[in-house]
DNA sequence: CAAGTTAGTGTGCAAGCGACACTATGTCAA
DNA sequence: TTGACATAGTGTCGCTTGCACACTAACTTG
C-alpha cells in the first residue's frame, strides 16, 4: 500500500551544505534525475520510523554525497502543500558547514554526482529548495554577528585574512581589516601558532588555530 | 490499516501559547485525558494531508482551546523517537503570543478544559512538551533583545510600566525604569495617546499605543 | 635591487548602555 | 484639609563599543 494514510505523511530531512570554494560561499547539490536538463536538489531524503531527525539528515547526506561528520544544525521546517506536484512532503531542513580545505570532505564530495554551486548563481532547483537555501544563507549571515560559527569553515591552521574572506563571502560586503582583527581576537577563541603561511610574493601571514575546535560559542 | 507505513509518519503541529496573567508569563495547556492524575499537553494535533503547517497549528489550537487569530511563529521541530511510548510522532512546534487583556481571547481560552499555568510552575506534561516550552521561552526572551515582539502581549492602549512588567516577567529580572523607557521610546514604535490610566491611589500613567499594530519589527 | 603584493598595526570620535535619586500627581483615610 | 502612600516620570555622567581611517613590514620575483 503506497497511498498515504490520512494524517500520516512523508517527512524528509534535507541539508543545505555550505562550503567555501575560491572565496565564494557555495552549496552542494545533487541532480534530481539522470536526464539532461534535469533540475538539482538538496541532498536529503525520507525520515525512517524510529529515526532521530538529525540522524536522518546525516544518513541521507552521506548517501547522497558521501559527506559525514560535518557541523549540522536544524534550520526550519517547510511544508506548504502547494510546493509539490504530486505527493506532499514535509521537509525538515538542516544546514551544514564544511571546511574548505578538509581533504576528507573534499574527497567525499567529489565522489558522487554532487556538485558545488556558488550561492549567487544557483541552478534551477526542485520544489522550494531555492527558498530553503535562501533561508539558510540568511540564518548563517545572522549567526556571524553573535557566534563563532564561521570557524567551522576553517582548516586546522589559517591566517586571519582567510577568516575575513569567509565573513566577506557570507555577508557579501567588504570589511575593514583592522576592525575585523580587533573584533575576532577580542573573542578570545583563537590562539597564535608559531608558524606562518608562506605563499605568494608577499609577507607571510601568522597562522592561528581554534582554541576549542568543534565548539560554536554564542555570545549575546 | 493503522500501522504506519514505512517512511510515512504522523506529524503534529503543537503550539506554546504564552500570555501574561497577573504579571506572570503563563502557558496554556490542555488535559491529556479525562482521568484524575492525568498529564497536561500543548494544544495541537496531527497535520492533514495537503494542509499548510501553520494552518494546521491554527486549526488544532482553535479546536483545543478556542483561540484564533493570534500571533504565531514556528519554533523548532522535535522528533527523537525515544520521546514516545508507542507511536513515534514528529512535532513541528509553534509559539503564540496572546494579549492579556484581549477579551475575545480571554473568553475563548476560558471555554474549554484548557488552563493557564505560570511558566515557572508547570505541571507534569506529556512526552517532551516541557522541553518544548523551555525552548519557546528561551526563544521569546532572546527576541526581546532585537525585536518588538513583546508588544504582542499588550492591549490597544497601555502604560509603559505595563510593558516593562512584561519584559521583566519574560526575562526574570528587574529592569531600570529610566533606561527601559529611553530604550523603548527610542525604537519609535509607540505613540502617546491623550489619555491616562487612573487606577489606584497614585499618579495616573500616560497611555501609549502601538504605531503599527500586528507588525513585529526586527532590528539588528 | 626595484616592483609588487599581502600582513600587520593604533587613534579618535560618536553612539549606546548602564548606574543612579528625586520630584509629580493622584487616592484615600483620618 | 491634610498627611500618608503609591506609582509616574525625568537627566546626567562615565564607560564601552563600533567605525572610519593610512601607513609600514616582509616576503617573492624578475
Amino acid at each position: 500500500m503506497n497511498a498515504p494514510h490520512n494524517d500520516i505523511l512523508p517527512v524528509s530531512a534535507d541539508v543545505v551544505v555550505f562550503t567555501m570554494r575560491e572565496d565564494c560561499l557555495s552549496v552542494l547539490l545533487v541532480p534530481e534525475g539522470k536526464r539532461v536538463g534535469h533540475r538539482w536538489r538538496l541532498p536529503g531524503g525520507l525520515i525512517r520510523d524510529r529515526e532521530r531527525l538529525d540522524r536522518a539528515a546525516e544518513r541521507n547526506l552521506q548517501r547522497d554525497t558521501g559527506l559525514s561528520g560535518v557541523f549540522l544544525e536544524q534550520l526550519y521546517t517547510f511544508g506548504a502543500p502547494d510546493r509539490v506536484s504530486e505527493q506532499r512532503v514535509i521537509t525538515v531542513a538542516y544546514y551544514a558547514l564544511v571546511s574548505a580545505l578538509n581533504p576528507t570532505a573534499t574527497k567525499q564530495m567529489s565522489i558522487g554526482a554532487a556538485r558545488l554551486f556558488p550561492v549567487n548563481s544557483l541552478p534551477v532547483m526542485m520544489l522550494d529548495h531555492d527558498a530553503i537555501v535562501g533561508c539558510a544563507h540568511r540564518r548563517l549571515a545572522a549567526k556571524l554577528e553573535y557566534s563563532t560559527i564561521a570557524l567551522q569553515f576553517m582548516p586546522n591552521r589559517f591566517p586571519l585574512s582567510g577568516l575575513q574572506r569567509v565573513y566577506e563571502a557570507i555577508l557579501g560586503t567588504a570589511l575593514d581589516k583592522r576592525n575585523f582583527r580587533k573584533r575576532i581576537l577580542a573573542l578570545d577563541c583563537l590562539e597564535e601558532t608559531p608558524d606562518f603561511a608562506r605563499n605568494g610574493r608577499h609577507r607571510p601571514a601568522r597562522l592561528y588555530r581554534i582554541k576549542t575546535p568543534g565548539r560554536v560559542e554564542i555570545f549575546k
